[in-house]
DNA sequence: GTCGTCCAAAGGTATGACTTAATCAACCCG
DNA sequence: CGGGTTGATTAAGTCATACCTTTGGACGAC
């Protein structure tokens, strides 16, 4: 999903600095700079600060050069700009705005699957459930977390909703950088894996109401729980 | 917002033509002949590609061109995406995506704007309130849509949260085109006047469950209107 | 002090040559 | 005859250069 190419290269050097706040918006960079900078031709830096300027994170101006936008015309949403945020300084911030749209979009999303849901996710989610207490219990967190991410795509997946399911990807990062970063108990909570039991079997009933409020409970749970890992 | 030069032109061209299906996944462009079809440069061929695969819509690939993706490997969340498909064949499709987003997002902004919202936009929220009400009685769909997309807008950026506010322009679009494209009634409904009021009425006191509960209100039944309108 | 003109700086576009990688097919080996 | 290896071919990727276009700011006239 990263990169290709010489622009790529470019892209993995410059968009994480001005995602982490490094280049600070109003700033200018001179395309000719660039080329020396990272030696390459002009071709390559028009095509990286393009790309750049698609996620709206530079605008390039005559006469001017490619300044940076304030960060509150960045497109957030963007899952490339999403991941160089939560590698860099602000990974903080950008975990919260993430655990708060999981607080919105997945409670609905249960719901949804519960009545969406096709057979083969149904079995899918009460095996991964499974899969979830296994690997807990044994306190074996790369599976957990492999499970746990499946599970909450799936779901979003079977939401029939394309823009739910395109936050599958997301979910899976700030599960990993919660993972990766100890921002999470060693031994997963046993309340946090019988819930996701409960959403997998209320789906599997058809029960939206249900799935709905089991998944509230996790999303909301994940959501003080990083707060306060969080300070 | 849109585009700047000419590689604008191309994608102002070739995007809403893959957004609308009119370019089936799987197709093959190569550059060459699209040199030929505008009549541009190499250059400004790329470019547009690159854009175009930064939203995830192409991949190109040597000795085989650039590759139509299938639509759902799209950034979903790209606004000149969904502006795109919201303009051309599958607005439908966009507009009950969106519709769905909305009702996960937006009741959870509103809560949240009842804790967070300064004292301008508590304001701003009763007098938006209050203008929805007059030129709603009035008929005057203009000035309506108007204050109702400024009212959402305000709510999710008073949240707090970034991509909350992100997705004002994103309402605004589906609130325009719901209205461009006789998706609503020709005097909005008064019950969903009156929620708006409440909703404003909430946030300036802060009351977070009541301005959820009102918000989830109308956001359910403008999609219960869309579905309705959409046979 | 204001307005208009002019110039230079920086991005935008065009071209053509060359490099790289991947597909397809021919070919060789088993 | 089948399968794997190699090589030719094709289209994208990169580079260097020249030239065009826009525009911000300096400079000078009024």
């Amino acid at each position: 999903m990263d990169i290709q190419g010489l622009p790529g290269r470019l892209l993995a050097d410059l968009g994480p600095a001005i995602a982490s706040g490094e280049i600070a918006g109003g700033s200018v960079l001179r395309i000719e700079e660039l080329e020396e900078r990272f030696d390459v031709s002009r071709t390559v830096v028009r095509e990286a600060v393009r790309m750049l300027e698609s996620m709206q994170l530079v605008a390039s101006r005559r006469r001017v050069g490619v300044t940076v936008r304030p960060k509150s015309e960045w497109d957030v949403f963007n899952p490339t700009l999403i991941a160089w945020r939560l590698a860099g300084a602000d990974r903080p911030a950008q975990l919260r705005s993430l655990g708060s749209l999981r607080v919105a979009v997945e409670p609905a999303a249960a719901g949804l699957a519960a009545v969406h849901a096709d057979d083969d996710q149904r079995r899918a989610l009460g095996a991964l459930a499974t899969e979830m207490t296994m690997t807990g219990r044994a306190g074996d967190l790369d599976a957990f977390l492999r499970h746990d991410a499946d599970f909450h795509a799936t779901v979003l997946q079977a939401s029939g909703n394309e823009m739910f399911a395109h936050l599958g990807a997301t979910v899976e990062a700030v599960l990993r950088g919660r993972t990766e970063h100890r921002l999470m108990p060693h031994h997963p909570e046993d309340y946090a894996v019988r819930l996701h039991r409960e959403v997998a079997e209320a789906i599997a009933a058809g029960d939206a109401a249900t799935a709905e409020r089991a998944m509230r409970a996790i999303v909301t749970g994940a959501l003080e729980e990083l707060d306060a890992a969080l300070e």
